[in-house]
DNA sequence: CTCTATATGTGCAACACACATATAGATACA
DNA sequence: TGTATCTATATGTGTGTTGCACATATAGAG
């Protein structure tokens, strides 16, 4: 046999540029991209917070997780960083975005809609199996 | 030091019965439930099809995904297989939702939901930044 | 007897994530 | 002066999910 299913498919393994879809999962890129975009935010520690209320990512999200995200950012160059070493308490990185950043905001919005337009089409056909079900 | 952020919060792991928010990743699991609720799909294989049809996985699913979220289901009660030998070609698993199983895509619809609205309101406010950006 | 389609499954590596921990400056206060 | 707390960034590690490749088995077509 051969596989059944993809041979081709396309979808090598996402490396190099890692395609945004490919990690929808908890979102917190996209959300320390608009937060950066907006302003809200702009060093590591205050998107904590930030992130959390918006609901994007469903549960609390981890500072760890926060900041690995803006390293792995920096290296794609969607985001550029300088420390601020003014105001009081610990010297904190600041971050600002790049248009390499500020379209994949923009790619990341095309994916999350489509998702998102998928999940409640699901969610109105598995609320038809539900009321099927009864009438029965 | 402390932990800065979460101490109690609660989700403590997401052990023993796994709750279904955990899993979100790539939607495989409900999409199996709803599959098998409608009997659009009984046994793996023919699930690998439907799903992809689906869109609620993006992109294409691994047919070794699919085997092993049924075997977990299994495990935890949720659905329940008998081999098929009737019929050409090699055995099948046939698998039916039991009531646990109905319950959990039940919950799976709720979390779904609840995603997706965050998702859009996230699209929304994106796109005003987007704008907000042109008109300065 | 081989080729192809159907069907189920496993081993492995890569990866994202949750959780825990480390480090350190600043500030409050006893 | 000591120490606790808050701010801030960062690393280490275990676990779960996934993609991919591979293994296996049945049956029908030629």
């Amino acid at each position: 046999m051969r596989r059944g299913r993809g041979r081709g498919r396309g979808r090598k393994r996402a490396v190099m540029q890692q395609e945004v879809a490919s990690r929808l999962s908890r979102l917190i890129e996209p959300a320390v991209l608009y937060l950066l975009g907006t302003g809200q935010a702009s060093h590591g520690y205050d998107m904590l917070s930030e992130v959390n209320k918006m609901g994007l990512t469903d549960a609390e999200v981890d500072p760890g997780a926060i900041y690995r995200v803006l390293r792995a950012l920096e290296e794609e160059g969607a985001v550029v960083s300088d420390w601020d070493t003014s105001g009081g308490g610990p010297a904190r990185r600041n971050y600002e975005l790049t248009d390499i950043g500020r379209a994949r905001l923009a790619s990341w919005v095309e994916v999350i809609e489509r998702r998102a337009e998928a999940m409640l089409e699901f969610v109105e056909r598995a609320r038809e199996l539900f009321e099927a079900e009864i009438h029965e």
